[in-house]
DNA sequence: GTTAGTTTCGGAAACATTTTCGGTATCCTT
DNA sequence: AAGGATACCGAAAATGTTTCCGAAACTAAC
């Protein structure tokens, strides 16, 4: 078969069946109008050829084409991937494929693979960005229909989803407060993320709700990284603060925190509970004590994702922003001094649609 | 355009631009035999239409589609994904795509994956795997070239590639004594793995080559974690071990070792040289110190691999196992005390074809 | 035995493109 | 101006499948 001359057509089995083309598609196809014992035949033949009608072919007389585009900002970017395992997985099981085009995070090149899948006459594209900043539309351009994920359009007439992260931070904090923690402080990532002002303002909120504030005042921001995390635990120590409790923008900031707090000899979680946010399992669990953080279930965002667009495709669409729910994992980071983990104000549940 | 009746066709651009359809498929394409000005008429005609052939309609004339299959084995593993962006590189940057299917490690969805492929009519196939056990070749039952990436196929018959571990171990050996080590030990992940197999010989013969031994006797075998390399280290310290040199399986347990070390009251690099292996940025350039690391140039591998597989769509084919040189990174984790990071021994050039 | 109805099958058109090949127009030469 | 060569163009076939519709065969009823 490696080098087979050629492969089997539809008129092969037809000829092998002894009956017409139309009589074998139709066999093939599961119409009726064909008698049970030639359908049979048919089956029979294609079997013995080893026959796959040739989607081209196909493509020809329906409009739909069985292949779907992923256009991402950044393949390398860790929010990416899980969401296209979602939607591989959502997609890859049925019979329609999924195109991957990585635009590296230039523009231009965006612009080039979407005309290369729209060429490819793809059925609907699913736009992946790596951040929550909101980017302009596509939809304008593209005859079909367009999803986007995590990255929402700054159309509202658009299909976007993107997880809550109000929820996430509001359940950040009223865990931390349903641990006992009062003096809380936030340490957060780079301020120019909408990601990162939506959880400090709803974390802010949530401390409200409590009768509570920011220990340190307002909320410290840095950069997403370890050595931020460790920085600006030191900070707060030098500044003399006393606080119980920290929640982190990111798990690679609290995985800093943690460090930085042992090293300077206060104990996780005894004297200092903490939250990270992602569910970074590579820093959540390994981190010494593991992170209670909040996961933002992508790659059920990514099954979410091309469910829309299956139902785009199939011709009902429900623009907006739907902001996914997101939930709590509770590990040691925050435990009680008696090792228990959760607790029964730890879920915050339901989607939530703002558009 | 979004709602648009009926997307233009080629007869469409034929009548806007006064010519029949043939001649304006020859001017499109380039063909000869059609006049500069007719030529000019029906590519401005095709310009205002907006029109793009479908690609459906021309594949039924050429055999090649383009479209290539990438089939892993497990996209969340962080050898896969970078090989996949070499990939995506190399032929996104031109109008041939790529469908990814990800088998999750199951080998019955494997197999279902493979005949979408195929049934799709992919010119070519990429079977891109996660570990450097070789595993069984697909290439008997499919009709077009199959290209194995890091995980070699079994056959020698089949096109593979994957990084030369023993390459990248002696590197690191040798680096290691250059800056005046000799006490070296190595840490190494689960034994069970064909990569931590090689990358252990290979240092053995290493040492052997400047008439050292490991000190401590054999290679320290656990899983490729953190915490495996803290514990390793822990072992060395109680079991009096004296050692200035560790070379570990993976930046993942080297991250653990430095972090153990430190603990421990012993200096990287002062007191202990560490280099570890992947260059995975996450934990090489965030350890404290930084580490020397192997980079296998996965990305790089990924171009190579799909060359090679562009090649044997046009026919030609080297078959065998193909090792692609990795080199070495020269960071803190080895720095001389005169702050010096590389030396000239650190070049070991050239690939090596152990077909 | 004829008619009506039902089931089953096949010819042919349609999809959008490429390619072959024959025909026409143009140009050059004498 | 005629002949021939050459450049250009277009009709038609071909790609593989589905669908429409007419034909054939068979059954049922009178």
């Amino acid at each position: 078969m490696t080098k087979a001359g050629k492969r089997p057509v539809l008129t092969d089995v037809a000829i092998a069946a002894g009956v017409s083309v139309a009589t074998a598609s139709k066999a093939l196809n599961g119409r009726n109008h064909v008698n049970k014992n030639t359908r049979q035949r048919v089956l029979d033949a294609a079997e013995k050829l080893n026959f796959s009608p040739n989607p081209f072919a196909q493509a020809l007389n329906f409009p739909v084409t069985g292949t779907i585009g992923v256009l991402t900002a950044d393949l390398s970017s860790r929010f990416v991937l899980p969401i296209l395992m979602g939607v591989e997985e959502a997609f890859g099981a049925g019979s329609t494929s999924v195109i991957i085009s990585d635009a590296r995070k230039d523009l231009v090149r965006e612009k080039f693979l979407l005309q290369t899948l729209i060429a490819k006459r793809v059925d609907g594209i699913i736009v992946l960005g790596d951040d929550a900043n909101a980017r302009p539309s596509l939809s304008e351009h593209v005859p079909v229909p367009v999803v986007y994920a995590y990255t929402p359009s700054v159309l509202a007439t658009d299909c976007s989803f993107t997880p809550d992260n109000a929820m996430g931070a509001a359940l950040a904090i009223d865990h931390l407060v349903a641990r006992g923690r009062r003096k809380i402080a936030m340490i957060n990532g780079e301020p120019r993320f909408e990601a990162a002002q939506e959880r400090s303002s709803a974390a802010h909120a949530a401390l409200q709700s409590h009768g509570l504030g920011f220990v340190s005042g307002e909320v410290l921001y840095g950069d997403w990284s370890e050595s931020w995390g460790r920085q600006a635990v030191r900070a707060l120590l030098n500044a003399r603060l006393d606080f119980d409790g920290i929640f982190c923008g990111s798990d690679q900031i609290a995985r800093g925190v943690v460090d930085a707090l042992r090293e300077e000899g206060r104990s996780v979680p005894h004297d200092v509970g903490v939250v990270g946010f992602d569910d970074w399992e590579l820093f959540s669990t390994t981190s010494r004590p593991p992170l209670t953080t909040i996961d933002m279930n992508l790659e059920h965002m990514g099954r979410e994702v091309a469910g829309e667009l299956a139902a785009a495709i199939a011709g009902v669409t429900r623009p907006g922003l739907h902001k996914l729910p997101v939930r709590l994992v509770p590990r040691e980071s925050t435990a009680g001094l008696d090792g228990t983990l959760a607790n029964r104000e730890d879920s915050r549940g339901g989607a939530t649609n703002a558009s």
